[in-house]
RNA sequence: GGCCAGGUAGCUCAGUUGGUAGAGCAGCGGAUUGAAAAUCCGCGUGUCGGUGGUUCGAUUCCGCCCCUGGCCA
């Protein structure tokens, strides 16, 4: 069984400073787990690691989409598994660092073979949304997908409109989509997971908080501007409805004054984090550091030591 | 100094014809199968500025005091 070492944390926890040291001590190549980090030209509100990092530490999955595009989790199940493989066909080893948890559970839980999105069914499905609100399309789920229906609230039109668009798509239910044998399990794997946890919250809202000031105070607003002004880029688009971007663009709406985009940014950020936390309590076999313990990184290589020799 | 308005949750505010109070935002907990930095679900966290009075009972009515803003001096 190859070993591949998932490194993962919310936002802010400094993955990136640890990934860096750890691949001085281990032969790990990395692959970005950030569904933000694949998009071409969102460097400063990503916090995407340098250029000169980049080129010292190379990173697989970042800049592989430009922001008009779409990425999904199956996108990365597919990329990530050809990355691993890659890496280790050349002898290192994959180290996963990244703080978009449902990728990581995708690639290690596996993930179901579905239909992919539709953009023309999602517009059918939108404009139905519009005259009829998104409790009547729960309802209409109701009936062709009772189980996904039970699971799926009311309100949570991403979910609703998803299971409408599987089954339109293929006439057949998601629910039943789902209960396939788990495609992609990659049982051939064996992750280690090493989860970065800085204690209490109120630390990591200060870095939050810190590391926001930073990019606002270092280009963030021109780099959203140029996004702004591209002609095919909207505010529907998922790229810019991450964290800070989709603020900073209301506030280039003229909807909010730079003051309150700002202040929207920093509790959109939190609450990522928190999202992000809620992911790691319930992953299983987790081996969890404070990064800002002096020592974590010799902690961590501690740990991880046992496991590679195997 | 005088007059007026206000002082209620971390913030912005609503409210109680007298029976110790509730929204939004923030925060906290949870869910999470091709948009996931997304999308949802749940939870009110409080000396109602202070003090004295009236009252069975005062955050609410009255007096005084403190604070903030505005107007007049």
């Amino acid at each position: 069984m190859k070993t591949v070492v998932c490194l993962m944390g919310p936002t802010a926890s400094g993955k990136t400073d640890v990934a860096i040291s750890l691949c001085k001590r281990f032969p790990f190549d990395v692959v970005s787990v950030d569904s933000a980090l694949v998009y071409r030209g969102m460097d400063i509100g990503t916090a995407k690691p340098d250029a000169e990092t980049l080129r010292r530490t190379p990173h697989r999955l970042i800049d592989i989409r430009d922001p008009e595009e779409s990425y999904s989790a199956g996108d990365f199940v597919r990329d990530a598994r050809a990355e691993i493989d890659n890496i280790l066909g050349s002898g290192r080893i994959p180290l996963l660092v990244g703080g978009t948890m449902m990728y990581f559970r995708a690639l290690t839980g596996g993930i179901a073979e579905l239909p992919a999105a539709d953009p023309e069914i999602r517009a059918m499905i939108d404009l139905d949304a519009e005259n009829l609100g998104w409790p009547a399309l729960h309802e209409r789920l109701r009936t062709v997908d009772p189980d996904a229906a039970k699971r799926i609230k009311p309100n949570d039109r991403q979910r609703i409109q998803r299971a409408l668009e599987v089954y339109e798509a293929s006439g057949r239910p998601l629910s039943e989509w789902q209960s396939q044998a788990g495609a992609h399990r990659n049982e051939d794997l064996g992750f280690v997971k090493v989860a970065l946890q800085p204690e209490p919250r109120q630390v990591l809202h200060k870095r939050i908080q810190k590391r926001l000031n930073f990019m606002l105070n270092n280009g963030f607003l021109d780099e959203v501007k140029v996004l702004y002004n591209r002609a095919g880029l909207t505010s529907e688009h998922p790229s810019m409805r991450s964290v800070g971007y989709r603020q900073l663009w209301q506030h280039l709406d003229g909807l909010t004054s730079l003051e309150e985009a700002g202040r929207k940014a920093l509790y959109a950020t939190r609450q990522l984090a928190k999202r992000q936390i809620t992911w790691l309590r319930s992953e299983t076999g987790l081996m969890s550091f404070d990064p800002l313990e002096a020592g974590s990184i010799d902690a961590i290589s501690a740990s991880l030591i046992e496991f590679l020799d195997a």
